[in-house]
DNA sequence: ATAGATGCAAACTATTTGCATCCTC
DNA sequence: GAGGATGCAAATAGTTTGCATCTAT
């Protein structure tokens, strides 16, 4: 993605435009897996860990960043592209992660959400799958 | 619960059957939430904390209990009863939770399974929505 | 100029580990 | 009796906070 658009994305949450905000949000947008705390500083070695930590923050407070948890006890967080809307498939052994795409999910959500008396709105949702991958099977 | 259907369900996983595992399932069983391991060991005083979670550690492993994450920065834990599959809508301002019964869900889930290449069986999933309650909204 | 961003050290929370002792099977 | 279960203390992992300094707007 160009660094204009980044900038942009960035901009349009409020936020200030900074280089760190920016690498960060590079590194994300341009990994194909949901990256965790340690891997995205390994990626930027100039990078403050704490620094990470609150630019992540605020960029899953602004719905820019989403966390996803995958149970390998920390979290890790990938890029919110609207129009692909994916979930993951996590093996328990080897930790691989897959992706599935697909709409009936979120047509289910809403249709849960109008039955529900007590919610009118959902603004996000977990939908992660758990089981053993066919090399780890034998 | 009866006290003797607590003890077969312990015995079927092969664990021990002791008086700490017998009173943290009996617990898990009558409440109707997920419960954290502070709200466990406030139930239970005489409970030590290691063992409270080195018992469900246990429990998990043998799908006795399960681990579900309401993003409250720690975990909360429920018995898992076959023929109730549900899921929670948890309110993100006052933390309340609640229940959803979908079993098209665990269809979709099949099919997901179907499509993959790489999965063949799944044995677990999280599905939880987050958004905010109608009490909260005002 | 000013509100917000950053970096370092230190704190904190949840959870795990080591090891000696105890109890179920 | 033996191997797993428990309890205590201590360690660890991940994440957050305080505060002084810096920077984008």
């Amino acid at each position: 993605m160009k660094k204009e658009q980044i900038h942009t994305i960035i901009r349009n949450t409020g936020l200030k435009v900074t280089p760190k905000r920016v690498s960060i949000l590079k590194v994300i947008i341009a990994s194909k897996r949901p990256l965790t705390i340690q891997r995205l500083l390994s990626l930027l070695p100039e990078m403050d860990q704490v620094t990470t930590y609150r630019t992540l923050e605020s960029f899953v407070q602004f719905g820019v960043v989403r966390q996803v948890d995958f149970r390998h006890g920390h979290a890790h967080y990938e890029f919110v592209e609207k129009n692909n809307d994916h979930h993951h498939l996590v093996c328990t052994v080897c930790k691989k992660v897959e992706d599935f795409t697909d709409c009936t999910v979120t047509k289910l959500m809403e249709q849960i959400v109008k039955k529900s008396k007590s919610f009118t709105s959902i603004n996000d949702h977990t939908l992660e799958l758990f089981g053993v991958c066919s090399s780890c099977k034998e």
